[in-house]
DNA sequence: TTAAAAATAGACCGACTTGTCTACTTCAAG
DNA sequence: CTTGAAGTAGACAAGTCGGTCTATTTTTAA
């Protein structure tokens, strides 16, 4: 798998688990069982580990969330799967995306509060990118780029929410819930 | 005004601005112009500053929302006159709770995972206190408890993904774009 | 087989961490 | 005026931080 890969899964885990601050380098290493020198041969400092992790989070979650969407049609029944697929996430049924923590990226944005900082920016590209997905679906049962845009908000809104209650107060069921209003605001008729 | 609140009220604004766990104790003391042993005097360790800073964010917060919503008509009004009022909050109008950084008990659970862990739970206990003011609103416009919880709860959800759109992504119109959500399923026709 | 590349363990650096301790000063109440 | 509490500055402890360096071993490829 490589050193580099290992490096970066570890980080991860642990970064997800305790917040990145929380966590040194050496900690890191011993768990992922790579010598220190290996690290600054891949990494020039710790906070470009950091961003790797987060660039990795990025696609793990971007592409589980697309393949759990793309499993069902297009538009409205892709868009109530999302809600689904969250329920799973924040009941630990999604072992690619480790033991449920709340959203990386937004803990993330919480240690570092500066939008300019590259690590903040990584982690506002990863929600541009979700709320992309969310608005291409929406497109198909909407009858203008407007309509799609309002309607792709409210959606992401509402996750975004869920994702906070779930981690915040252990609601478990808060995708659910946001999946019943979703589905109103949808087909309210 | 007291160095126990000088200590309390630094603490949090470094904490807020930076996380909790990339702020030392020795910042905290110079930066509020206080002796490490008058610290230790009133509080028996960092944790114990830190769990004095969620409670007093948990009142600041609170005290002020609640504030805004009674200054309108119970209800309908004062539910909406919320999403106002973190818009302001968003946009650094509102100077009693710093310059805007995210949500600080959602940042502070990026730090303190567990659920079992006091600092986490003292800011799910400001979410449920926050839920219960919504859902004392929304009852002077539902028919039934119920009705007015999932009230309440569709709220509540669209208020917290705008404040991390608005964080992590810089959104400032989150907060309206919630409320246009809002004002639509109150009152949708 | 050999030579270069990559990984290893671990010493080491200066700075910083939380927390304790001492000695001195400020200040208010009796 | 005195006594005691509260605050001060700052040394100190034991450990961790990110990061560098050396010397050795393992792996990879020609």
């Amino acid at each position: 798998m490589g050193r580099r890969q290992d490096l970066v899964d570890t980080a991860l885990r642990l970064f997800y688990e305790h917040g990145i601050h929380a966590i040194g380098i050496n900690q890191v290493l011993q768990e992922a069982g790579v010598a220190k020198q290996t690290l600054y041969n891949h990494f020039e400092s710790k906070d470009s580990l950091v961003e790797a992790a987060v660039e990795h989070r990025d696609n793990l979650f971007f592409d589980w969330l697309e393949g759990r969407m793309n499993s069902q049609p297009a538009g409205r029944e892709a868009l109530m799967e999302m809600f689904d697929a969250v329920h799973d996430w924040f009941n630990n049924r999604v072992p690619t995306l480790h033991r449920f923590y709340g959203c990386f990226f937004i803990n993330t944005c919480g240690e570092y509060s500066s939008p300019e900082h590259p690590v903040h920016k990584r982690c506002a590209a990863h929600k541009a990118r979700v709320f992309e997905l969310l608005k291409r679906h929406a497109l198909e049962i909407s009858t203008s780029e407007t309509e799609a845009e309002e309607l792709a908000n409210a959606l992401f809104l509402l996750k975004e929410g869920a994702i906070v209650k779930a981690h915040v107060e252990g609601d478990l069921d808060a995708a659910l819930k946001a999946k019943a209003i979703a589905s109103r605001m949808i087909s309210p008729h």
